[in-house]
Formats: C-alpha cells, structure tokens, sequence
DNA sequence: ACATTCAGCGTACAGGTGTACGCTGTCTTG
DNA sequence: CAAGACAGCGTACACCTGTACGCTGAATGT
C-alpha cells in the first residue's frame, strides 16, 4: 500500500503546479497561461493534464490555497518566536515581507486574481485574506484586550496595508524592499496607536 | 478645418475603448480580451484596429490612464464641494466609492494590472496612485500643517486602505458597498488619529 | 496467475489568434 | 478640380488553443 503508482502521481501533480509558478513569475496574469504550455514544461502530453485537473482554473485555485496556506504557517510559526520576546508588529511583518520576496509569483497571482477573473477565485482570495485577519484579530483580543469591534477594525486596516506593500515589492530589488518594510512597520505602528487612542476615547464616553 | 474625417477617427477610437471597457466588465482579465473581438464590438475589421494603437497594450495603458485622470478630477471637486463645510473625510471617501461602482470595469483593470502583466503596466498605474497619494500629502501639509514626514507616511497608508476597500466592492451589492463605506471612513480615522497621536508624540521629544 | 485500473501518449479536429498585404472610397489639401 | 492622404476592408497565412477518442503498458487487486 506504499502505492509506488499514487507517488509517481503525485510527483507530476508537483510537477504541473511548478511549472505553472514558474511561467508565472515569467511575467503575464494567469489567465494567459495555457494548458499546453504547462503541460510541456511539466513534461507530460497535453491531454494527460487532465488526469490532474478539471481545467486550468481548478489548478489556479490550488495555487491560491497552497499560497495561503504556507503564508499562515510561516506567520504561525514567526508568532511562536515572538513569545520568547520581541516586537510582534516587527517580526510579522519582517517575516511576511520575506514570504513575499521568495514566493513572488504566487503572491502575485494572489493578489491579481483577488480583483479578477471569475467568481470563484476572488471568493478563494478573500477566504485566505480572511484566514489572515482572523488570526490577527484572534491576537489583538485575546492577548492585547481589546473589543472585538475594535480588533476587526484594526485588522482589516493591517491586512490592507500589509497586504498592499507585499504589492508594492514587486519591481523592486532588496535594498528598496528593506525601506517598503520599514514603512509598513511604521504604518502599522501608526494604526495600533490609533487603535490605542480610540480605545481611550471610548472609555471616556461609552 | 472641422475636420470631419478627424471627427469620425475619434469616434471609432472611443468605440474602441468602449469595447475594452465592455468586455472587460462582463469577465476576463485584460490580457485575456483579444484584439479581434474588441474590433469586432466596435464595429470595424481586425486589422483597422492598427489605426488606433499600437497593440492591445496600447489600447490598456490609455484605458489606466484615462480612469486616474477621472478619478481624480471627480476627487478634486469634490474637495471644492468641502471648502463649504462638511467632513473631509467622509465626503471624499464617498466620492470615491461612487467612482468605483461607476467605473467598475475601469477601477479593476487599475488593480489588477497593477500586480500583473508587463512592467510599463505596473509603472502606469503606480504613478496614478502617486498622484492620488500626492493631492492628499499636499492637503495634509498646507490645510492641517503635518510634517512633510508624517504626511507622506499617512498619505500612504490612506491610499492602500481606501484601494483596497475599492476592491473589496465588486462583488457586493449596493448595502453592502454602504457599510464598506462606513467602514473604510473609520479606518481612515483610525489612521488620523494615530497621526495625531505621533504628532504629539514627536512634540514632546524631537 | 490473471483481470483490472489508470497515468500518460498520439492523433486529429474545429476554432480562435495576431498581423502582413494590397485595395477602396472619401475627405483634405493644394 | 486634381492629387494625395488615410480610415477601414477583405483575404490569407501560420500558429496556437482546448479537448475528444482510443491505445499502451505497468502497477495493483484478487
């Protein structure tokens, strides 16, 4: 039950996703990727694509999920090295900005296909931009005490901003990255103070 | 020297960018909307196209061009429109948001290209929202005598937040564009005050 | 051992694509 | 009024696309 068929399966699965991450960080949205062209650098006929896949879209959304998903791990894991001390807002967003950096084509596709295409794949982009925020959120509630109200405020303000500099990254070589980093910090410093502020004027007039 | 031969150019030339803006509404990304079709609902053959631009590229950039410089003449009057009284804030937010949904097909492109395709598209459309992020430093600066500095970095923040919130409207229906609005209004307070907070603070110890 | 499953292949087809080329008829200019 | 500019057309071509269909050979299940 190794299943020595399931893992040569599996490899050219790997196989066709890698080669759709790489011609998209060529250049070009997802959109204009086609079929055969990754079925060849994947190195499988054409038509075998779709033991793999229904269409192009379903592999797009894969990409979508996978990106997501190892963004919230690596945030997870960047969290947990925090509890032995260090700037929470510093490390996050140190640590997203290298995610970015060395997963450009899928964030990109991420972002692109956020306001694009069809139905399905904004709906996925959205869930995964949401994963974000809710562990955000999670954060600013249970270990910075404030409101619900306030903490979802707060969080979709940072996922926007953080999510927008991940954009503004894209054309630019390491040095620009470190000042775009170093920007978002302060913006989300400056957010969290206005958090901080609003949360004092409330208590003064509920 | 009416020029009645310039005339009709100019008509087929909107012709043409009504067709992009068309096809790209109904779906689809740019780069997945084709030459021939865009000539087609125009209503000239394929290769009459060639009169009129360059390529389909061509055709992109003026349609990114033309939707910042109506976005921010609608932005500029409405900040006449304040100079009688009425929140800043607010009003230009909601004009904002009312370009959105009035420029739907326009506004996604600028996004979506943005985060895609060829370079001089992402360069097209970053200077665009440096324009926008320039008026509201300008206005930080002289009307509300912000450091230059601190300007600069809200201005910033301001735009990715309220871009943002302009992408999070095209799926939803009219109410739910309403409490985006109300939302984005209080983010962007958020961010004021937390720039009033900084200002205070930077007072106190230069 | 044999039968079944199934990843991958090759062929084939209908349809779409961009664009080169040369023509037409009308507006514009002299 | 003649000469030329030029928007728009039609034809033609080479190329690429998705995918239907049936086959093969090896891994798997009995």
């Amino acid at each position: 039950m190794a299943g020595i068929r399931a893992k040569q399966k599996e490899k050219t699965r790997q196989a066709l996703i890698n080669a759709a991450m790489n011609q998209l960080s060529a250049e070009n949205g997802f959109s204009s990727l086609s079929l055969r062209e990754v079925a060849r650098e994947a190195g499988i006929a054409p038509t075998s694509f779709y033991r793999h896949f229904r269409d192009m879209d379903e592999l797009g959304l894969t990409l979508v999920d996978e990106c997501g998903l190892s963004l919230r791990q690596l945030l997870r894991q960047a969290r947990q090295r925090i509890e032995s001390g260090g700037s929470i807002i510093r490390v996050s967003i140190e640590t997203f900005m290298q995610f970015v950096a060395d997963n450009t084509a899928t964030f990109r596709l991420l972002l692109q296909e956020r306001s694009g295409r069809s139905r399905s794949f904004r709906l996925a982009v959205v869930r995964e931009i949401d994963h974000f925020k809710a562990e955000l959120e999670d954060y600013l509630v249970n270990e910075q005490s404030f409101t619900r109200e306030l903490a979802e405020l707060q969080s979709d303000t940072i996922a926007k901003i953080v999510f927008s500099a991940g954009a503004d990254c894209f054309d630019v070589d390491e040095e620009a990255r470190e000042i775009i980093t170093e920007k978002t910090i302060q913006q989300v410093r400056l957010v969290a103070r206005g958090a901080e502020a609003t949360r004092r004027l409330l208590k003064r007039q509920p």
